[in-house]
DNA sequence: TCCTAATTTCGCTGATTAGCGAAATGAATT
DNA sequence: AATTCATTTCGCTAATCAGCGAAATTAGGA
C-alpha cells in the first residue's frame, strides 16, 4: 500500500503527468520540457526526479543533453498498468493534445539558449 | 486532466485507501470506521466527506447512525475503473486484510460508546 | 420538551511540497 | 586549460493538508 500511495502521489500534480504523457510520446530532453511547460529548469528537474524514483522514467546522457523517457523495462505492476492507464484516461484531453503537437516541432538547439 | 489530478490527491491517502477498502467489503458508520482505524471522530469525518466530494462513495441516513457505502451507481469511468483496480492490486496488502477481518466482528452499539 | 448520542464543523499546528532564483556540477567544445 | 552550456542542487516562500480537541449540529429516545 505504501508504494501505491507514492505513485498517487506523484500522479498529483499537472506538469507531472504532462511530462509522463509527452514522454510517452518520445524521449525528450529538460530544455524541450521546459519549453512545452513554461516553468524553470530547477522545477522541471525536481519533477523528473520525483518520476525518475518513483520508477517512471529513466534518463541517459547523450552528448550535451540528458535524454528522459519513458521506463518500459520496469518490473512494476502498478507502473505498467498505469501509464497505460494514463494514455488511456488523457490521449483526449486538450492541454495534452497541445503538448502533443508542440512536441512534433521542438528544435533543442534553438530553445536551450536561455 | 483536472478532474483525475483530484481524484489522484484523494487517493494520495493511507486512512482513505483504508476507508474505499473496507466499504468496497460492506457499508459502515463512521464510529465503526473510526474504531477500526484508530483515529478521531473529526479525522474519519473530515476523510468521508472528502471521498464523498470526489463522487467515491455515499452517505445515507439511518436510524441513529450514517451509513456510508461506495457509490456504486457513479456514471463517472475513472471512479468505476478505480474502485476496481484499487479493489485488485490491495486486496492482498496486510493492513487492509486485518482491516476487512476487524469489520466482520463490529459491533455498533457497543462501539460507540466514547 | 429535554437529553443523549452520532456526526460535522471550526480553529489551530506541524509537515509536506511546488515554485523560484542563485549557486554548483560536470561534460563538451574552443 | 579555460570556457560554455545543460542540468542539478540548495535555500527560501507560499500554499496545501492530515491530525487533534472543542464547539456546534441534528435526530432519536426518555
Amino acid at each position: 500500500m505504501k508504494e501505491l500511495i507514492k505513485i498517487f502521489k506523484v500522479l498529483s500534480d499537472k506538469n507531472r503527468l504532462r511530462i509522463l504523457l509527452m514522454l510517452s510520446r518520445k524521449p525528450l530532453c529538460v530544455c524541450e520540457l521546459r519549453e512545452v511547460l513554461g516553468i524553470t529548469f530547477s522545477t522541471v528537474s525536481k519533477h523528473l526526479s520525483i518520476l525518475r524514483d518513483a520508477g517512471f522514467i529513466v534518463s541517459k546522457k547523450e552528448g550535451k543533453w540528458v535524454n528522459y523517457k519513458i521506463n518500459f523495462s520496469t518490473t512494476d505492476t502498478y507502473i505498467q498498468q498505469i501509464v497505460m492507464l494514463l494514455s488511456f484516461w488523457l490521449s483526449g484531453d486538450r492541454q495534452i493534445k497541445s503538448d502533443f503537437e508542440k512536441i512534433e516541432f521542438l528544435d533543442r538547439n534553438k530553445i536551450c539558449n536561455v
